[in-house]
DNA sequence: GGGTAGAATGTTATGTTATAGTGTTTGCAA
DNA sequence: TTGCAAACACTATAACATAACATTCTACCC
């Protein structure tokens, strides 16, 4: 990986293993807040979504599901992925119809996407003050806004760095 | 309707029948400009798209299709779609599956999407600036930004100042 | 006019994403 | 131990989208 003068991109220099089990460890947490139950099924799924900071769509998890040796059906996935997002621990990328774990601890809303074409790595950046900017663009037109979508599609620096396919890693 | 006090919310006191027409107009000046046809079937899309200011789903525009009494397949739909939006004639937004004619022509780019969930009125802005500090953001860390989508559900000025159930006025 | 190349359409089939509906199991508390 | 609610299993189907290939239309050249 290059990092020549690159800027902070995120999960460039990270721990991914450290990574994984704090997001499990939050998930944990929000689920005894929230009076609910992390269960095997639900936190296969997480899992399989943290494998990598790359959107999967619901499918995809029905392939690589393993837990048990069963494969589950898509319903089954679905509510997983609905608890899960409730809780604000994934969130759904709409431009790909795929569902990524959440690396904001803490911060359900106010998230923008930034989704490599290449690699398909996708960063979650603080989006609070561009929402709010969009917020008044929306109420000056007299518009109550309650849920924001903002998914930027382009090139991470790994991937705009290097003129070959080689994939960007984890 | 109720227009007290409210801002400039699109589409509220326009004459729906001329923007059809000119939508019209200047689909047919793109289709010139770029050496392509605007065929019927192309056309009957597009006025379907522009009945309202509410995007259609590629299925219901199959129901709503009657041009020579006949039913066509999804396929030829969704050609009629992509050819459509590749001349920047509609959007696709994201969020609902479904197809918006677009109402700010020579701005293909740099548009945000307000989305009413009651009525699905959906009023799309000028938001060059917007984008040009989310591309800012995103350079910040490295990213090279190709294209955007940003869409916020909402309620639109007629939908939140009503209490009961029916539906604003295209 | 006739030929022909490319665009557009017609048709069939299938791939992909998502949810509805119903019954069963499980965990927990009265 | 019974009863309830949450979660899960299973089946089916709805909803969205594209692949592949045949046919028709259109513009243009001879």
């Amino acid at each position: 990986m290059s990092d020549r003068g690159k800027p902070d991109f995120p999960y460039r220099q990270h721990d991914h293993q450290v990574c994984i089990e704090e997001c499990i460890k939050r998930a944990e947490a929000a689920c005894m807040d929230h009076n609910e139950h992390f269960t095997e099924n639900r936190r296969a799924v997480l899992e399989l979504l943290l494998a990598g900071h790359r959107p999967l769509g619901a499918y995809e998890i029905v392939e690589q599901f393993d837990w048990k040796n069963r494969r589950p059906a898509p319903a089954q996935i679905y509510r997983a992925l609905a608890f899960l997002e409730s809780l604000g621990l994934i969130h759904r990328i709409a431009s790909r119809n795929a569902y990524l774990a959440c690396n904001r601890p803490g911060h359900q809303k106010g998230a923008i996407f930034l989704v490599c074409e290449r690699c398909e790595l996708v960063a979650e950046l603080e989006g609070t003050q561009m929402l709010t900017a969009i917020d008044n663009l929306s109420a000056s037109s007299g518009f109550v806004a309650h849920t924001h979508l903002i998914e930027v599609s382009g090139l991470c620096p790994a991937c705009s760095d290097t003129q070959d396919f080689e994939r960007a890693e984890t």
